[in-house]
DNA sequence: GTAGCTGGTAGACACTGTCTGCTCATGACT
DNA sequence: AGTCATGAGCAGACAGTGTCTACCAGCTAC
């Protein structure tokens, strides 16, 4: 019953790491832990992962597999409305799942630096986002020429935010639930008054 | 000859906390590491530190003291000549000694939430400086009433740049060496235009 | 002079990542 | 059919880690 077909033992690795980050945080997803979650030995994941990078990697890529799937799902047309929604995903992303988030921007921890011949760069893989964020804050602001700039300020901003939201900092210094009021204000910053 | 008083091992054992974390990152400050750097027994640091988190807790406040320290040193009277000084200092710190600046915002290996009866929270020494902050951008807008959220605007965009440019997206993205120009707008844009 | 405290040593335990050798099924080739 | 190679996972070992515990050298105070 259990399933037709069984998922590969390389991906119920992952699956469990995942668990794991969401659960407990980085700090404990271990090879040996993981493996044990996926009702393996202990040696086992050795065959995918040779290093504990490797794993963590490869859970991080997962994360930003999610991330691209929920960018892809938004929709809206109008620039000013898309920026403000692809930024709502982002920090939705981050509070909602806090660990993958972190884990996601710990580069100590991942590769992407080092070896690892094949597949894709982690880093390198916002680099489009950033693209098709440039374009739009270029509509929004109608100077393509600092568009870019511009959309470097904006991003280091969402990312600023997702952090300081993620330990509670928002909450601390400005007084709770006022998160949209906040983006709203960054937004406004970056893209200039709305309409 | 080594010296006239010795300094007391607690602040040996962070001295070497500190320089491990510089030289290899927060991974590598062990409480057994760092025994060895100060010359003691691997159990020795346990007088001072019950567990791993405290002592990571003290090298992280030993960052904060060192920020706090170049903060002070920022003369600038202007207000928005001010706010860049700091910001520059900001940027700075995180640049020079990453490891540490990486460190001070682990908020899953630090204390400061749970126990710790004495001693100041980490997070909540920031207070006092976004309260400094915030009172300099309310002196740049003109509009103390929105201070508070273009503050923490502000600091969300520094934090997140000083993020960015420690693992070399702003290059990536932007090409090198344009983080003056990117700090020019970030001020720019929650402070608006110069002068 | 002896009791108690402070600051440090040393051994043990469970746990981790990594390395290595092993088993056993599957499938290809002769 | 028989052999061989390969893929996939198991199991043991090793060093290193955090944590716990017992121990001991000095010192101070009565």
């Amino acid at each position: 019953m259990e399933s037709g077909a069984e998922r590969p033992l390389r991906e119920r690795l992952v699956d469990a790491g995942v668990e794991l980050v969401l659960a407990e945080g980085s700090g404990a997803v271990g090879l040996r832990e993981t493996a044990r979650r996926a009702g393996v030995s202990h040696g086992a994941p050795r065959r995918y992962f040779a290093t504990h990078r490797e794993l963590l990697s490869a859970v991080a890529r997962r994360g930003f597999e999610e991330l691209a799937g929920r960018f892809a799902a938004v929709r809206e047309p109008d620039p000013r409305a898309r920026v403000a929604g692809l930024a709502r995903v982002y920090l939705g992303y981050a509070a909602e799942r806090r660990g993958m988030f972190e884990l996601m921007f710990r580069h100590d921890l991942l590769d992407g630096d080092g070896a690892e011949p094949a597949g894709p760069r982690l880093r390198e893989a916002t680099v489009p986002l950033f693209g098709e964020l440039a374009r739009l804050v270029g509509e929004c602001t109608g100077d393509a020429e600092r568009a870019p700039v511009a959309t470097a300020a904006l991003w280091a901003n969402l990312h600023g935010m997702a952090q300081l939201q993620g330990w509670g900092s928002t909450g601390l210094v400005l007084g709770e639930g006022r998160e949209e009021e906040l983006l709203a204000a960054v937004l406004t910053s970056h893209l200039g008054p709305e309409q």
